[in-house]
DNA sequence: AAGCTAAATATATTGCCTGAACAATTATGG
DNA sequence: CCATAATTGTTCAGGCAATATATTTAGCTT
């Protein structure tokens, strides 16, 4: 019915084996033509025009010096051409906006983290206007730090603690965050032209856990972001879930749904639990009271931690019941201390679900949405290497 | 890191571009040269070609006939030349292996099922060798009754009620169905060189239900198959949900998780309501007195409703805060009588969740399964249709 | 019958991959 | 130290498939 993409014209063919030739070398540190050959299935030359093709639009690079190492199988023979990623071809951002502090990270085509910067809001209820100046400052201290400018990045992903679809949209009528979106986007087209990437954080920290944390190469994978509010994000088969709104994972009134209070489901617990809300310091402070006073015997402590295994031993078999992940990850505020949990958590899962996944507490701490971001912002990169044009 | 597909060559064009074509004339009745050409972005000389291609392949016809209608527009200039799917060139099977009976659906490439068949098994524990050959019996008598016959299979779906993986594969340790799955599969694969593929039931009814239900074209769509037991199908952005060992969906433990007695949760309720297990003869009689009883006022049917109601509200609602489709759909043998309890039901939605979506009854009745399993059969075929050989 | 128009065909050109012949460069073994 | 084997790089004809342009065809109009 609808007028399809576009034919396929020869064209197609280079743009998908030079797809297939960039993502070998992207996963290889240094790759050879005859690697290449025998992972693209590609003939030899082909793969040289491939490459030929990729150094002129500057993705890759050749290595010049022959090195003298050539560990492990001596070979005879000419030595063979070398190309590498040229992973400072351009640079992508990541920011983590919350509600009260706003995260930029920098990071090359590799994904390494080269710059950071974060800052906190005046107040929680500032103008959208303001929110976006806080964020643009934030990414070009990042990108200072970071030793490039803003000229040289290819995308940017951030992450909101809001529903957003998967074409990046917040519904408007749902949150303050929805005017939010379209303005970000614009200033910061505008005043850059960066494309953004808007994502649910928790899907996000998902796409974070999954690349650099404890879920990697998982492909079915849920992550429990737990802060102010407790969010998941989904990957099944290694895609992210969104639904139809993107409000696939919020689980606000799960405690309802429950048949728990709200004074008494996993949000609250979790507020109780590190304090009243707002700022992560003094809330770290009183979990690790609690667990103080557990270890040191307390029962009312032991209590809390009881209810709080079980209600998430609730929440982590529901999800399994309903998407059956291999994995779900304990990321956000609460990780920290959520490792002494996890062996009552584990241990209750089979009571409430025939699928238990592995339950783990996620490394990333405070990075796991910028992290996400990054990922997330790599994923277009890559996907649109071809299309994108290198500003060198 | 593993040896990529395979590379790129000239003839992915043809390949790419025949499938735009092929599909483009399977969802138009009849298509012209110049319909092609807008649809695919191609030049006449490829739509041609390729049209030529398909019709010695076999999948499509030209027709000779230039019939004398020319409806609308009086068109001026040389007549086109027409090409419709050739819908007979070849048939799929839907299968609905249940408990207690096997039903099995024969296609054509439309999805005009022309014939049907079914029977009960001797016994609910029989060997799977006799299980399967009920099955062969079944879709032999189907194919008769379609007037063609195992050689012109092209594909066939299968649905049983047990967690099936991506791969069509059934967790070996979880049912009895885990022999049976791959002793089904190389049986007709032997008897009839058929490709089988396997679904989970739910799976399949939420295809179905797209397809041809109540939930046409909705790419975000969750299907509630309740019958003997309660699963759900998942569609998100248009793909089936499986989960790590395609257990997505399978909701049997949810009482639990609900904090409601197991007498007390949604599977007994409904097995409470429409009669003790088995058969769905005696259990819909039961049903219906409910109702009647219901509609003559009765208070015991009448509380009986209001919590099955409540506990389909608490369901949907738990579906939605993890999902988020955009409609969910109650199909299997309480549809029938479901739809009284819509009203309810969609009253009860906002207060468990911040994103309710439509709820209604599948048209489908019996045969949601086995449309599912042609739409799945159809799937596969249209998305090898270039490697598939047409034995005419 | 002449003219118009949209569709089909014919021909030349281009992009991209393959395959085979040929050249280059190193290790190894006498 | 030189010949040989092994490995890689380079070049060029050949084929497939698409585009572009010009030409022909088939039906309708007047």
């Amino acid at each position: 019915m609808k007028p399809t993409a576009g034919a396929a014209t020869p064209r197609l063919l280079r743009r998908v084996n030079a797809q297939a030739v960039l993502g070998f070398i992207r996963s290889t540190d240094v790759a050879t033509g005859t690697g290449l050959m025998a992972h693209t299935g590609l003939t030899r030359a082909s793969v040289i025009a491939v490459c030929e093709d990729l150094i002129r639009r500057g993705w890759i690079r050749e290595l010049e010096a022959r090195d003298e190492e050539r560990p492990g199988n001596p070979r005879k023979g000419r030595p063979a051409r070398r190309f590498e990623l040229n992973s400072r071809a351009g640079f992508v951002l990541g920011i983590d906006i919350g509600a009260a502090t706003t995260t930029a990270a920098v990071a090359d085509l590799r994904g390494s983290v080269l710059g950071r910067s974060s800052e906190s809001f005046r107040a929680a209820d500032i103008p959208a206007a303001e929110r976006i100046d806080v964020v643009d400052r934030v990414c070009r201290q990042a990108l200072e730090a970071a030793g490039t400018d803003a000229r040289q990045v290819l995308a940017a992903g951030a992450g909101i603690a809001a529903p957003v679809d998967r074409d990046g949209n917040v519904l408007v009528t749902q949150h303050f965050w929805g005017l939010f979106d379209v303005g970000l986007r614009a200033a910061l087209k505008e005043l850059h032209g960066w494309t953004v990437l808007l994502e649910n954080d928790a899907n996000l920290a998902a796409l974070g856990e999954r690349w650099r944390g404890s879920g990697a190469g998982v492909d079915d994978l849920v992550v429990l972001l737990a802060g102010e509010r407790l969010g998941a994000g989904v990957l099944e088969s290694g895609r992210l879930l969104h639904g139809r709104s993107g409000a696939a994972g919020e689980m606000g009134y799960l405690d309802m749904v429950e048949g728990v209070g709200s004074s008494d489901g996993i949000a609250s617990l979790a507020r109780q639990w590190s304090a009243a809300g707002g700022g992560a310091a003094g809330g770290t402070v009183s979990a690790r009271r609690v667990f103080a006073d557990a270890a040191a015997g307390d029962p009312a402590a032991l209590a809390i931690l009881d209810r709080i295994s079980e209600r998430m031993a609730r929440v982590i078999a529901t999800v399994a019941s309903f998407i059956n992940p291999e994995q779900v990850v304990i990321g956000g505020a609460v990780a920290e201390s959520a490792g002494v949990l996890l062996p009552g958590i584990t241990a209750l899962l089979p009571r409430f679900t025939a699928t238990p996944p592995r339950v783990t507490v996620s490394p990333l701490g405070d990075a796991i949405v910028t992290m996400g971001a990054i990922r997330h912002a790599l994923d277009y990169v890559e996907a649109n290497a071809l299309e994108l044009e290198l500003r060198g």
